[in-house]
DNA sequence: ACACGTTGTTGGCGCTTCGCCAATAGAGAT
DNA sequence: ATCTCTATTGGCGAAGCGCCAACAACGTGT
């Protein structure tokens, strides 16, 4: 079989199973079962266990980019935001396994890298929608303070998806009204008073 | 040796392993080669290894409480947020590595319920310093929102001591500045309007 | 004082998993 | 047709975990 279409078999695969039982559940045996394929061959597309895992989970972050919704002249910040958070919502909604599985890391350093990195496009993605690219450029406490706001918006997203205390509507009205006041006054004011 | 103190001599040299390196990087054989006794021992006191690193991690994560700083009567909301903020940072300070090191789950249900219930302390402690109880009660929405609040909380956190791309002033004013307009305006609104 | 049971403690057995490597097969090239 | 290259396999050795039987040390009852 093609090399590349059996490295994207056994990583689908992997990917079914690594979203349902945690990494020290799943065995080898099991993926290359699951794959059809033998247990040697794991090790020879991809070297270690580890190293399918981390390609497993870098392909489940690897979504779509949600669209920038285009700018509309005379929009204000605050529609802006709602569009934005609007697709960051539906984005979770469609991949809702991928995303509840990817976010505890089990404190291993590269792991914790990748979904470091996907978070990271994450701000990118608001840096861009509202507008900061060139004040996040030159203060980087801009980054800082949006991964704040990152962090916030999964532990709201878990309580929707997973524990059920709020529903999509509030998570998405949570969300806005705390991004605009963080966009109008607590980063500006953050950003103006001395790092001491 | 008394039982209780093997269990607590096991328990901190586990702490101290499973601080530097992942759960599945650190062998019981070290544990116990660490720790002076046999291997076998950490069967007969914690089970499995599981429960050896559920009981590691969940004393890591047993801090002495911020104290509650006592009401004075005509302190403004922001100065008890004020205070609160001062005594989480002060407490992740201190305990640095330890958080850092549980911030990650792996995706175990068990060690995430663990971390969980360390979470949801925090949102009882912020309940309390602001003084939310009966509207928390009667609406579980308050604990998701502030839930959200400490996702943020961990995030800017790690941006100030992982990352440095903030400062702590930096994080306390972000944090402060953003719980007061949660308290005052976000909450309330989300609260108001129909779930839908 | 002596036997006895309780319990902390150890070493070892069996099973599973993982990484590696030699052996095989099958396709494409000369 | 043969040769080579590579995908693919099965198996070997090491390591780790859970369990259990044996040992020892201490207290207890008679």
């Amino acid at each position: 079989m093609d090399p590349d279409d059996r490295r994207q078999q056994i990583l689908a695969r992997a990917q079914t199973l690594f979203r349902d039982r945690p990494y020290g559940e799943v065995s080898n045996t099991e993926i290359a079962a699951a794959a059809g394929v033998s247990r040697g061959l794991l090790n020879h597309y991809f070297g270690t266990k580890r190293e399918l895992y981390l390609a497993a989970v870098a392909e489940m972050l690897d979504v779509p980019p949600v669209p920038v919704p285009e700018y509309v002249a005379g929009a204000s910040v605050r529609d802006r935001v709602c569009e934005s958070v609007n697709g960051w919502l539906q984005l979770l909604e469609d991949n809702q396994e991928t995303w509840l599985a990817a976010l505890g890391t089990g404190g291993d350093p590269e792991l914790e890298q990748v979904v470091d990195q996907a978070r990271e496009g994450i701000v990118d993605h608001i840096i861009e929608v509202v507008g900061l690219g060139p004040l996040a450029r030159s203060r980087p406490e801009v980054r800082g303070m949006l991964r704040g706001f990152s962090g916030m918006a999964e532990a709201t997203s878990a309580e929707w998806l997973k524990r059920g205390r709020l529903t999509r509507p509030q998570v998405h009205e949570f969300l806005e009204e705390t991004l605009v006041r963080l966009l109008e006054d607590v980063i500006p004011r953050v950003l103006d008073d001395p790092p001491r």
